[in-house]
DNA sequence: ACAAGTACTAACCCTAAAGTAGGTATCTTA
DNA sequence: TAAGATACCTACTTTAGGGTTAGTACTTGT
């Protein structure tokens, strides 16, 4: 999807990050610009695509769909599609996926806490 | 420190996603390949520059203060220097950054119970 | 016949984050 | 006199994340 080079020092430390640290395995999950505000507007329930797409008007097609195949290559939302035309397709939370809200909800609280 | 376009999207979406999005917010400020290795190598009490850099023997230099700097400027870490010579440098968290452990916390209990 | 709605895909480019390689100052100790 | 220890700094290069633009398939409504 993303070409990486599995050779660099950059990447080799990435891994080596996330095997010794929980804390950056799971910002690999829920890190990037996009993905907290996806798993967000999942947080309150299943989504289509283009519910999505209008519920975060700033983000791109490509971004909005990158994104939702790596959340679902981590089992963290599942892809629900019905063969009808025009196609119908539903993204929601699975298990893991609702159970980062306790790790939302701490960064929002931090957030609340002590922003400016 | 690092040169900013300001008028890219890339910059705009950014911005739009920390005001909108406490998650996002939050993100920025421990996000990254380091900062989370750097806080919880923090959390068992104020180290060194030294220290901090065997404690995490892969980050070079460059990315150790530049990431204390940041640390610093958003009030996570405060440098306490020793007017000596040789210098003598301690980090240590600021009240914010204490109150980050149970963010940091809430990822790691996710990452046991949801990792692979 | 053509636009509209749906959920995508692919090619390409730009920039911020990370890494590389070198240098600085001051004092103490050998 | 020169090496070692300490905490940095600067210029440069590479990599990966994000953005832009265009196009796909299939059917319904006009």
């Amino acid at each position: 999807m993303t070409a990486v080079k599995e050779s660099s020092t950059n990447h080799l430390n990435k891994l080596d990050a996330i095997t010794a640290c929980p804390v950056s395995f799971t910002l690999t999950k829920i890190g990037g610009r996009w993905k907290p505000i996806i798993i967000f507007n999942l947080m309150t329930g299943g989504k289509r695509y283009g519910e999505l797409k209008r519920a975060i008007p700033t983000i791109t097609e490509k971004m909005l769909i990158q994104n939702l195949k790596e959340l679902e290559a981590d089992n963290l939302v599942e892809r629900i599609a019905k063969p009808v035309i025009p196609p119908h397709v539903e993204y929601k939370l699975s298990e893991a996926g609702k159970a980062l809200s306790p790790v939302m909800k701490s960064m929002v609280d931090w957030a609340r806490k002590y922003n400016v």
